[in-house]
DNA sequence: CGGTTTTGACCAGCGC
DNA sequence: GCGCTGGTCAAAACCG
């Protein structure tokens, strides 16, 4: 069975991720760049209308993801990554041999075909070819978005095939059929300029900034993940309007896990997030309160900027549970009071992308070792919920059910018969009784 | 007190 | 070599 990203195979991909939000941001592809300043609050989600991908009806093919692939990141399983794939935002599309991407399949789909294969967990499937990348001579490797009727996220996915980069936008906002759209992103020449300090591996996560959808668009806001972060600087991106925050994980004092928090230049809605070597440490299951939250609540209203980015951060964590190297090792303790393993995390993370970066060079050689592809770790990750996570949740209406109801019912041409509440539904309908939203 | 954010300064890579 | 730009450092301030 081919997969729809079968079709993603584009040439001479040149450009980096910012290439490929724009075309998010725009609806189309190789749009121009957006009027400088940040965009309004109020901004509507890209015209799914204008992007349409249809997934393939046979992705019945799609198997569960059991961490098949060697991971650079092996140790740093996504808390976004595991809501995706267990809320059904995400999953796999195509077959064992042929899918160089994983995809989102709108929720209806997945439920019908894919259940009887994965019951609670992963519908993500990502073939080891994919997601290695060098970027040596792309700064990033292709990447397809959909926004799924359940989701009001865009998805992006990655074509990191051996062949040319394309940067390709899908858009599965429609429902499934056979025909597709997809929009290459235009490759820019300019952006092999950036910077690439030594050898490093990069994942960069693409997901739904709260800030937008709130009126905060002076500020990035970034959305929580179970890691504890530690912001040691920002700076303001050439060519965009959104400063980019650097992140290092603060969970453990070795960790050399870092993340940088960027917004969309064209879609403000869009986080940009790259996360750069990885966690050294066990998967921490309370997160260090600290970590913002003590701004959040206090900031000034005057300043929501950057105070909302920690109020964002701090939405998933609960003012009881800080973390620490002493509680870092508390999963035993915890798992008594997991829901159960279906229990999502807050936020899904429509895409990840995994890049291999190299020191630039022209020759496009590409490493596929098994170690370097992604390898999310869903099942372990959602045993290693925390109780208080869900009590965060509460706090989470602000931002991210505000999000959330904004994109189903505003902008963006969803597909209204989807709701938010429908997408959670899932999430709590398992048997975790105390959780509300 | 121990954690965070903020922010200006500094450093390093890259192109010209 | 110089300038531009991105990434990091570190001091100060803040918070519970």
């Amino acid at each position: 069975m081919c997969s729809v990203f079968e079709l993603l195979n584009m040439d001479n991909f040149q450009g980096d991720l910012t290439d490929v939000v724009r075309g998010i941001g725009s609806g189309h592809v190789s749009s121009p760049e957006p009027p400088e300043g940040p965009t309004p609050s109020s901004m509507s989600p890209p015209p799914t209308s204008d992007l349409h991908v249809d997934f393939p009806t046979a992705a019945a093919s799609v198997s569960c993801l059991t961490n098949p692939f060697g991971d650079p990141f092996v140790s740093m399983t996504d808390p976004l990554f595991h809501l995706a794939a267990n809320s059904g935002f995400l999953s796999g599309a195509g077959d064992n041999e042929s899918n160089n991407n994983f995809a989102i399949l709108p929720k209806g789909f997945e439920d019908d075909q894919l259940n009887s294969q994965c019951s609670v967990f992963p519908r993500i499937r990502i073939s080891q070819s994919n997601i290695i990348t060098d970027a040596s001579t792309c700064n990033s490797p292709a990447i397809a978005v959909s926004n799924a009727p359940t989701s009001p996220w865009g998805m992006i996915s990655v074509d990191t095939t051996n062949s040319p980069r394309n940067c390709v936008l899908v858009d599965n906002s429609n429902n499934m059929s056979s025909s597709s759209q997809i929009h290459q992103i235009s490759s820019s020449p300019q952006n092999l300029g950036i910077k690439r300090r030594k050898s490093q591996t990069k994942k960069v996560v693409c997901i739904p900034a709260p800030a937008a959808m709130n009126s905060r668009s002076s500020g990035e806001v970034v959305p929580s993940d179970l890691w504890a972060w530690r912001k040691y600087g920002q700076k303001p991106i050439k060519g965009s309007p959104y400063p980019r925050g650097y992140y290092r994980c603060s969970s453990s004092k070795g960790c050399s896990a870092r993340k940088q928090v960027e917004r969309s230049r064209t879609d403000p809605n869009m986080l940009v997030i790259t996360y750069t070597s990885e966690h050294n440490h066990p998967w921490p299951t309370q997160r260090n309160a600290l970590a913002g939250s003590t701004r959040s609540s206090s900031s000034s209203s005057s300043n929501l900027s950057s105070k909302s980015t920690t109020a964002t951060v701090a939405t998933t964590t609960s003012p009881s549970s800080r973390f620490s190297q002493n509680n870092i090792n508390k999963d035993e303790h915890n798992k008594s009071h997991l829901p159960s393993s279906s229990t999502p995390p807050p936020y899904a993370a429509e895409a990840v992308k995994e890049e291999k970066v190299e020191e630039r060079h022209d020759s496009m050689e590409f490493d596929n070792d098994v170690e370097d592809t992604y390898r999310p770790e869903l099942l372990p990750a959602f045993q290693h919920q925390p109780e208080d996570f869900f009590a965060d949740l509460d706090e989470l209406e602000g931002d991210s059910l505000d999000m959330l109801l904004n994109h189903s019912s505003g902008g963006g041409n969803m597909d209204n018969t989807t709701t938010i509440p429908d997408v959670f539904s899932d999430f709590f309908d398992d048997d975790d009784s105390s959780r509300s939203l």
